[in-house]
Parts: structure tokens; sequence; C-alpha cells
DNA sequence: TTTACCTGTTGACATTTATCAACGGAAGTT
DNA sequence: AACTTCCGTTGATAAATGTCAACAGGTAAA
């Protein structure tokens, strides 16, 4: 279960973790798993854990006064899932976190980052690294909303993320790019004819 | 000059700085200006550096096909400006960051932060936490994309950044809400009317 | 098997926002 | 002072997207 773990800490460190950390980090990420449309955040809760996914598919979002969802993030296979504001802040969550398949993660609590992981410097290099990666990819994400015709988005998606379409249903997508399922119907029949 | 930056520097890290590290800071953060209208990066470029900005404001944007400005990113005093992806990656810029008012800043170098900065714990701290912070805000303020209509948007924008409606025209303020300068002036008078 | 739900599509229509053009006032320049 | 540029507003119209309703095929559940 933690092998998955592992292997990703090594392509996104440069220090090598030694055997006495990969048991620290063992004890401190404790699997667990979720069936298909539980949760793993309900808006309101303070976001205890952040998560590594092994195996499987959740998506976070948020929903409006009329009830609508509007997803923020899709995350499969060796992606983070939590709400960072939420778990450093300890303040309530606006979003709501679920599994769109059955998944298989890895959780940490705050308390487990700051006092057992902190110390481990590929740990502080891969959140680093994460950190900033994530900040890059929501900045190019909202210049894409700003300056994009929904279309070009969705290329844009598609192309960059072509998994996501095999693995959430169009509405989700659609929901994912800022448009309605409607919308995004239409404009994946205008361009098969293109 | 450096005063702002030592101050800021107080405010977001837990450690204080040695007078040994205020020298490195000294040392390596070099004060340029920029009159109005200047460039501090320009599309194609690599992004040299990062700069906190001791007085005035800049803005950050990309241009479309047609030539249309899409604001990303204003900034003022007490605010950091550089393309984080182009610094960190040392690829080309897909944006542009200008001068909006005659700006004093102080800049470093992609060689400054990992040669002589990255040995600072205040300076680690900082910009872990100024990584973190800029994640969480820039999932804000996408989220209030999908989710908001322009009108609330506009709203939010007015409550969390006041001082921006003072610093920068409304076609600008209406470039970094991804609207046109005609449909803000519009919202602006229905919101009045109310 | 039957039922219920989930998914994607389509049509008709409403709403939001963009586009284009024009105007007046404010501010900056010569 | 004359001139130019910038800024905000307004009107008319077009384009993009949303809303509501209906339907059909697929899949999961009873």
């Amino acid at each position: 279960m933690h092998e998955a773990l592992f292997k990703y800490i090594k392509t996104h460190s440069l220090t090598p973790l030694t055997e006495s950390e990969m048991e620290v980090i063992k004890n401190t990420f404790v699997p667990n798993k979720l069936r298909k449309r539980q949760y793993f955040l309900q808006e309101g809760e303070v976001c205890k854990y952040m998560a590594f996914i092994v195996k499987g598919a959740m998506r976070q979002y948020s929903v409006d006064d009329k009830g609508v969802e509007h997803i923020v993030q899709l995350s499969i296979e060796n992606w983070w899932v939590g709400d960072r504001e939420s778990h450093t802040n300890l303040t309530p969550s606006i979003y709501n976190i679920d599994a769109w398949e059955d998944t298989d993660f890895l959780q940490a609590t705050k308390d487990g980052f700051l006092n057992r992981l902190s110390s481990i410097p590929a740990i502080n290099e891969l959140f680093r690294n994460l950190d900033e990666r994530y900040a890059i990819a929501t900045q190019k994400r909202l210049n894409a909303h700003i300056s994009l015709t929904a279309e070009k988005r969705y290329a844009e998606l598609a192309k960059s993320y072509p998994e996501f379409l095999q693995r959430f249903p169009q509405h989700i997508i659609a929901s994912y790019l800022g448009i309605t399922k409607e919308t995004l119907s239409r404009i994946r029949k205008q361009m098969v004819s293109k």
C-alpha cells in the first residue's frame, strides 16, 4: 500500500528516503478506503487529513445557493486530495470531497505533518514542490477561464488530462470546466464536425 | 528600501532574522524601479527575477489571438511579482508584467534564491507560506469563476481587496474579473440601484 | 424481469455577456 | 490653450451559454 507513495516521493524529491524515514512515513500515513459516493470531507467540517490516492478517483466541489455542484478539482491515482486551506488553518471547509470510484488512499493528519514528517527532507521538498506546481497549475487554469472560450478550455483539458475524460462522465467534466452538461454536449458535437 | 521587506518577513515567518542573514538579504535583493508602463517581463522571455514591491503597482496579463489583454494578477505594495513557472523552470513566460504606476521594488534571481537565501530559515518559511497562500487564493478565485456570476465576483473583489478598486481603473478590474469594461459598467449601475 | 436511476442528447427559449460604435469628460502633453 | 489619450458610459445588436423539458439507451438495483 505504501509502495506507491514511496515511488511518488522518489520521483518528486531529490533527497532519498532512509529506512527509518520510511518507517515514520508508514506509521504516519494510514491506509483508508471509501466506497463510491462516500464523503472524504463535507462542507462545514474541518479537513482533518490530506490524502494520497493509491487507487480510485475523487472529486472536490462546492455547492451554490441553488444546490448546483461546482467541481473545483478531480483527482485520480498519485494525486493528493484535501482542502489545504481548511487543513492548515483549521477552518471549516466550503468544499465537499467524495469518492467517485471505490478508492484506496493514505491519509495523514496535520499533527502528523508537523510533528513527524517535517523533519524528513524529502517530504519537505515534496510539499514545497507540490505547492509550487499546484499554484502554477491553478494559475494556468484560471488564465484559461479568463481568456479562453469553453471550447478551447475543453480542448486543453482533453490534451492535458485525457485520462479524466475516460474516468469521469461528461456532466462532471462540464462542471469542472464551469459550463453545463448541455453546453459541453453541443461543443463536442461541433468539434467532431470540424 | 529593504526595511519594508524585513518587516514583511517578520510578519510572515516564525524564525527571526539574524544580523548576518539581513546582510545576505540586502545583498541578494537588489533595488530597482520602473516608470509607469515599462515592462518587468515580456511574453517569450524567461522571468529572471522574483520581486517584492516596496511602492507602486504592477499588473500581470496574457494577450490572446485578437490582441486582447487578460489580467491574471494585480500587485501593489508588499506583494510579490514574477512568473513562478518561468522563474523556476527557466521556460519562456506566456505573461507580460508591467508597471501600472511608477514602482520601486526589490528583485532577486533564481541563483540568489538557491545559493544565498535557501539557507535562511525565515526565508524558507516565508516562501513555503507564500506558495501555500497563493495556491489557496488562486483556488478560491477559480472557484468564484466557476460558480459565481460576474456581479458576485465583483462584489467579492470589492470586499476582499477594496484598495484595488482605488488603484486600478475599471477596465483593468473588468479584465481581472474576466469580463469586458462595458459589462462591469452595467453591473455597477445595477448594483447602486439595488 | 422489472424498475429506477444515470447518462448523454436535442429542441425551444431566456439570460448573460460580448461586440461595435459613439459620446463626453477628465487628465496628461505640447 | 489646444490637442491627444484615457476612461467610463450608453445604445443596438450579436454571440455564447444557461434553463427547462423531453427522450432514449445503458446500467445498477429490487
